[in-house]
DNA sequence: CGCGTAACGGTTGAG
DNA sequence: GCCTCAACCGTTACG
């Protein structure tokens, strides 16, 4: 690629910034890959630290993260409980959906002379639809258009993927993309939306309860940011300031020690994690390591 | 000075 | 296999 060819040497499958090793330096001197999430122990680090009442302003130069991103970060944990960042890339699902096109159809079908508009009111009335994913009237009728004859003679797809979006349309609203993939701190205050582990991906038309590519890395990779961290601070007298998210502490008890003043640079999580072999990250990735899923617990 | 947020340049991944 | 587009990212600057 044109891009970066030497990042993505180091690059794998998911756009796990901690497996880069080519980084900036912002204003505050923290590393951070442009474009690329930070990484889940210094979202996770931050929620923390927000949690002992430290200042977002504290927390930005302690961690050296921009206050933008403290802020947004927070506020997303605010507002959706999860830490983790958005799905990104990809493509916007089509609200189009065969189930949709074959209500239209069977619509149609019913009143010839239905207006788009009332198809319209009726996929929102009914239940097809709703109003994040509800089609609007021009593509209602370029659907009687175009498709609903070839349904006719394609008997209707729809009948033969029915699953295949249905379980994402619920789920559409993307205002809140963010809290479809939310990995619940636990311990760390009381997020509004109770979720399972189960989580869904905010788009994409997977039937499986798995969340987003990049999600699940950046779920799974914890328990490498954690140990490297961890590492990190023992090479280099740090104290381990970053817990285990699986054993987190109650939201009053957390054990981080350090004085707020103190330089934390999160440098060695970038520097840590960038050690994780390949095969090691696919491996967990994929769920073939011996850790308890960090996913399973967050 | 602290915070929220728009603008910006960047990456990603489905279509 | 490449391109397009729209999603997201964190930083910066501004109010």
């Amino acid at each position: 690629m044109s891009r970066h060819p030497h990042i993505l040497e180091n690059r794998f499958t998911d756009g796990d910034a901690q497996c880069q090793q080519y980084g900036e330096v912002n204003q505050l001197g923290g590393v951070f890959v442009n474009g690329r999430p930070l990484p889940n122990a210094v979202r996770l680090r931050i929620v923390e630290l927000a949690q002992l009442g430290i200042r977002p302003c504290d927390i930005s130069r302690q961690l050296r993260v921009s206050h933008g991103c403290v802020s947004k970060i927070l506020a997303r944990y605010h507002e959706t409980g999860s830490i983790l960042p958005g799905a990104i890339g990809g493509s916007k699902p089509r609200v189009t959906t065969p189930k949709v096109v074959a209500y239209i159809k069977e619509l149609k079908q019913k009143d010839p002379g239905i207006f788009a508009w009332e198809i319209r009111d009726r996929l929102l009335s009914d239940g097809v639809c709703d109003k994040y994913n509800v089609p609007s009237v021009s593509s209602i009728s370029r659907i009687l258009r175009n498709k609903i004859g070839a349904l006719v003679h394609h008997h209707s797809g729809a009948s033969q993927h029915p699953h295949l979006y249905n379980s994402i349309y619920p789920t559409y609203p993307y205002a809140t993309a963010a809290g479809a993939v939310p990995a619940k701190l636990p311990g760390v205050g009381s997020p509004p939306s109770p979720v399972t582990h189960c989580i869904a991906p905010p788009r994409g038309p997977q039937t499986h309860c798995w969340p987003s590519s990049h999600s699940v890395s950046d779920i799974l990779a914890n328990a490498h940011h954690h140990a490297a961290a961890a590492a990190a601070a023992a090479a280099t007298g740090f104290r381990p300031t970053v817990q285990h998210p699986s054993v987190p502490s109650t939201a009053g008890q957390v054990t981080m020690a350090p004085d707020p003043t103190q330089n934390y640079n999160y440098y060695h999580m970038y520097l840590q994690s960038c050690n994780a072999t390949p095969a090691a990250s696919l491996a967990v990735m994929n769920g073939h390591h011996g850790l308890a899923s960090p996913a399973t617990n967050l």
